[in-house]
DNA sequence: TTGAAAGCGCTAACAA
DNA sequence: TTGTTAGCGCTTTCAA
């Protein structure tokens, strides 16, 4: 009921006896404060439950303290791996995040980027689908900007990204020596720059003596759900989802339909989620380093804080996680395995790296 | 390189020939300006690309446009769920969320809520395990506040809660109904009021026949997978898990121990996301209204703006979802089944409920 | 080592 | 209808 004003760095001062500026020393920790004095004022800042306003803080100082996140679906596990990584970071650091969602509209990212500058320091764009025009704009603020998951040439954009393009051949190398040459491909967002990756690695797959199909599909369980059938049509006995929540879906479909994973069609996805490891049967993916993703993002941000420009890209290296999805093509299953099944049964959701099989760029 | 100076009013204002005055009102839809002034002061402002700085207008207006939200744990598909209905609501009266994860450390709680409400204009507590003291003193602060998933008693902390008692009590009485009478329940985290209501709620499943055990386990997909086994050496013909994570977890143990589900052990979880309906086998649960969850908390947040006290408490009601991880009872299965596999099999993942089956205060 | 005071960019009286 | 100006709460010179 009683609308009780808030407790101002004045009214620690008064309770305290001193100047606003002392409290503010204080409260920063500056050393020029003497102890007593400064213990008189923190007694009276914890009496009173004071708390300095964020709003006054960030106008004062010319910074706010939070950095903005923008990413295109918040119900894929992914990104929160991501966040895991860069919040851990940051809140190390003393920054906060805030978070936006473009749910895969496109046109959208641009207006949402910006209003979450306005709020904040600097930002992350990941797995960023934004027209380029739309980017170039936001980068013109000249506001701290770092990309996760996406590199554009041409634009001073610092980025961090994963090499989907060694990831999509490292699972095309597995599946040919496991004698698989009709692959479909669960196609993502055709404005992903991860998908244009793999879609690139996937029709050089060739020279592996793949034979690779597409199929339009999307990011979701559902959008997997949906293009399984149209995939099976292509009679592959092999299908690489775009990401483990689309493979998820896929292999929802697949079990409906009766049809035998891995024995009559291998299944990987992309990301190592960790939903990938419990799926049945555990999913074979490339995983990607989504934490560290986060940590990069973070640390080349506190770079441009500090004013470096014309920042590398940074690339990290995805690994082949080789579970029980992936097995055998139909035609090759009477020649003697590439790697037993016993070897695939053992332990826990096992999550094996063959190093013959880890990737790089 | 060069630093460029940030647009502000005043350069607007210079750039229009008109007062900083006129251009607030410009930007903020004030209808007591004239027209074709009004259309010069847009148009500088589109030209020199201002956008107003947050932070000042947050201490001008004395509200900062957004609020803040803390939940125990990102990596739980369920609060995104919950954050998409919240969120939707509160974008749409213009507010944004400023998120904070406790992963799992109730003690971490209140200095995180503290942190959210000084940048805030007031906090969701989302499946908070605050301890009851710290709560008190969040609340103290006199700031709007609002609980999702958990009720206090003596607080007046306005809350928003699924009925956890009645969801148990479904799955009881559908494991029941299905022959099963030793049923072991993976626990969630001690202090969550959920777990609390569905324990009080399976001591009360005597009265179907059950005879529970309990098993501590947690909330995440490995505490699930790690559990199982002392589970079984319980001999249980059912397993009720937590939440739909952990039954993630319990079902991958109890593939690789080849543990036949639902034909030897049957499992059912809580909430109902995504994935649980792509499980293997799909999954049965009981849906939680997330989204609702999320919509009626930002509804009661915008009355304590708005002033209001003494808000009741908003209780939503779960709906059984029977899928395919539960069926029978063992020693039961001689005796016709009170529900066909045909049934079961049909359509894609389903998401059927009963009507017979869902559950009310 | 401490205090006075000038902003930070914006909003909202109040005057004109 | 428009402009002037006093804050909003805090930080940070600059003096003392």
């Amino acid at each position: 009921m009683t609308r009780t004003r808030a407790v101002t760095i004045s009214r620690v001062a008064e309770a305290a006896g001193v100047s606003v500026a002392t409290v503010s020393r204080v409260m920063n920790g500056s050393a020029t404060v003497a102890p007593q004095l400064a213990e008189r004022v923190r007694e009276a800042a914890a009496r009173l439950g004071y708390r300095p306003n964020a709003s006054a803080q960030g106008l004062a100082r010319g910074r706010t303290g939070m950095i903005g996140v923008l990413l295109p679906d918040l119900a894929n596990p992914y990104f929160h791996e991501v966040m895991k990584g860069l919040t851990a970071e940051a809140v190390a650091d003393g920054y906060h995040t805030l978070v936006a969602a473009s749910d895969e509209v496109p046109e959208d990212e641009g207006s949402l980027a910006h209003e979450l500058l306005r709020q904040t320091d600097g930002l992350v764009l990941c797995s960023s689908r934004m027209p380029r025009h739309d980017l170039s704009e936001v980068l013109d603020a000249g506001r701290p900007v770092v990309s996760v998951n996406r590199q554009v040439s041409g634009l001073a954009l610092p980025a961090v990204t994963v090499d989907s393009h060694a990831g999509m051949l490292a699972v095309c190398g597995h599946l040919a020596r496991q004698g698989h040459r009709q692959v479909t491909y669960l196609s993502g967002p055709p404005l992903s720059w991860s998908h244009r990756e793999r879609r690139r690695a996937l029709s050089e797959s060739s020279a592996f003596g793949i034979d690779p199909q597409t199929v339009d599909c999307g990011s979701t369980m559902d959008d997997g759900y949906r293009a399984t059938d149209a995939a099976l049509e292509r009679r592959p006995t092999a299908i690489i989802a775009f990401n483990d929540i689309v493979a998820f879906g896929a292999l929802a479909r697949l079990r409906e339909r009766g049809v035998a994973v891995p024995d009559e069609v291998s299944i990987a996805g992309f990301d190592d989620i960790a939903f990938a490891a419990y799926a049945s049967p555990a999913l074979t993916t490339v995983r990607n380093p989504k934490e560290q993703l986060g940590r990069h993002a973070w640390r080349m941000l506190t770079r441009l804080f500090k004013g470096e420009r014309g920042l590398e890209p940074q690339v990290l290296v995805p690994e082949l996680v080789v579970r029980d999805s992936t097995g055998p093509a139909p035609a090759a299953i009477a020649t003697p395995r590439l790697q037993g099944p016993s070897a695939r049964a053992a332990g826990r959701p096992s999550v094996r790296s063959p190093r013959g099989e880890a990737t790089s760029s």
